[in-house]
Order: C-alpha cells, then sequence, then structure tokens
DNA sequence: AAGCGTCGTAAATCATAGGG
DNA sequence: GCCCTATGATTTACGACGCT
C-alpha cells in the first residue's frame, strides 16, 4: 500500500554508500562535568582497567561501553594530534 | 583549573574556507565519484597535495560533502550538472 | 570465543566565516 | 554592527576486522 518516500531509483547514487544502521543510539553530547573527568582519567592513564571503567561509569553515569568508547576515541584523537604536530614541524 | 580548560578542553576551533580551487578539485573527485565518493588512502594524499589542505581535511571535507549531499540531493544537483558537464567536456579532449 | 584494541566512518553538533 | 546560512572541525557511536 503505502510506499517509501525515499525514492528507490538506481539513479540515486546514495542507494549505493551502505553504510548506516538503524539501530544505532542517537549521539547524545555529554556535559562539561563528564567531560572534564573523562579528560582527567585519561590523563593519568590512556587505558582503563576493569575496574577503572567500571567507577568512571558509575560516576559520570554513562554506560561501561559508553567509557570504552570514549576512551578509544579519545585515543585515536591524540594519534592524530600527535601526527599533525610532527607533521607540521619537518615540513 | 579554568585555564587548562580553556587550553585544552575548548582548542581553538579557528578556521578558514577553503580556496576556490581547492573546493573546485574536492568537488570534481566527488562527482566524478559519485557512485563511491570513498577516496583511498592515496587518493586522499594527492587531492591534499593539489589541493594545498592536509589528509584530515580532505577527510573531514568528504565526509561532510557525503552526509550533506546524502540529505538533500536536489539541492547541490546544480552542482552536480555542473561538475558532470566540466568532466564530460574534459574527456572529450 | 570473549573482549578489548585500532581504523574509518555516519550523523549530530559545534563554532566561525562570510554575505546581505 | 546583526542575522543567517554555509562550511570546516569535533564529538558520539558503530561495524569491520585484528590480536591475544
Amino acid at each position: 500500500h503505502k510506499e517509501e518516500k525515499p525514492e528507490l531509483d538506481p539513479n540515486n547514487p546514495v542507494a549505493n554508500w551502505i553504510h548506516a544502521r538503524s539501530t544505532r543510539k542517537k549521539r547524545c553530547p555529554y556535559t562539561k562535568y563528564q567531560t572534564l573527568e573523562l579528560e582527567k582519567e585519561f590523563l593519568f592513564n590512556m587505558y582503563l582497567t576493569r575496574d577503572r571503567r567500571f567507577e568512571v561509569a558509575r560516576v559520570l553515569n554513562l554506560t561501561e561501553r559508553q567509557v570504552k568508547i570514549w576512551f578509544q576515541n579519545r585515543r585515536m584523537k591524540m594519534k592524530k594530534m600527535n601526527k599533525e604536530r610532527n607533521d607540521r614541524k619537518e615540513q | 583549573v579554568m585555564i587548562l580548560r580553556s587550553r585544552f578542553l575548548d582548542a581553538r576551533r579557528k578556521r578558514r574556507n577553503f580556496s576556490k580551487q581547492a573546493t573546485e578539485g574536492l568537488n570534481e573527485y566527488f562527482y566524478s565519484h559519485l557512485s563511491n565518493p570513498y577516496p583511498s588512502e592515496e587518493a586522499k594524499e594527492e587531492l591534499a597535495k593539489s589541493c594545498g589542505i592536509t589528509v584530515s581535511q580532505v577527510s573531514n571535507w568528504f565526509g561532510n560533502k557525503r552526509i550533506r549531499y546524502k540529505k538533500n540531493i536536489g539541492k547541490f544537483q546544480e552542482e552536480a550538472n555542473l561538475y558532470a558537464m566540466k568532466t564530460a567536456l574534459v574527456v572529450r579532449q
């Protein structure tokens, strides 16, 4: 009966860019306090132990998964920053 | 603490728009690879060099372009036609 | 054989540039 | 200057794949 609103025309190149999951949680920006505490923890150690992760998640009211992923993203950010600093200095 | 905060957390996000030529080069690649606009690392490096920007900036540009194009194809139709025509003319030579 | 690592990305959001 | 949109950069959240 009711057809989809996104036209499935073969000329639409976007149809091929397979990605994006419907079950994905919407991005929810963290508060200043949460970010600040996470940064402090990262400064202390770039990698979390299981116990630290549980404790940080509890205190900041985040899931352990969110804390784990935050640290993964933070390490990637640090890597990128280091790379850019090296590139700037050499060339 | 406030100083650390402003220094590291709210890091300066100064930016300038890319030059006309840089945007032109990025758009040429994007619209000539519209069925798969995901440049390889090597292609990114080549684009970065020819456009005078960094590889990170090329990645940002394609990320932004893909999502914004997808969100409103109609808005970019004119631009798409322009670049399609341009590359068609180049191929003819 | 579960679990955490990186890498590349989508999508939302941020912050400013630039134009009227 | 003020408002608004375009645009480049950053932030959450995953999938894919790796290693142990």
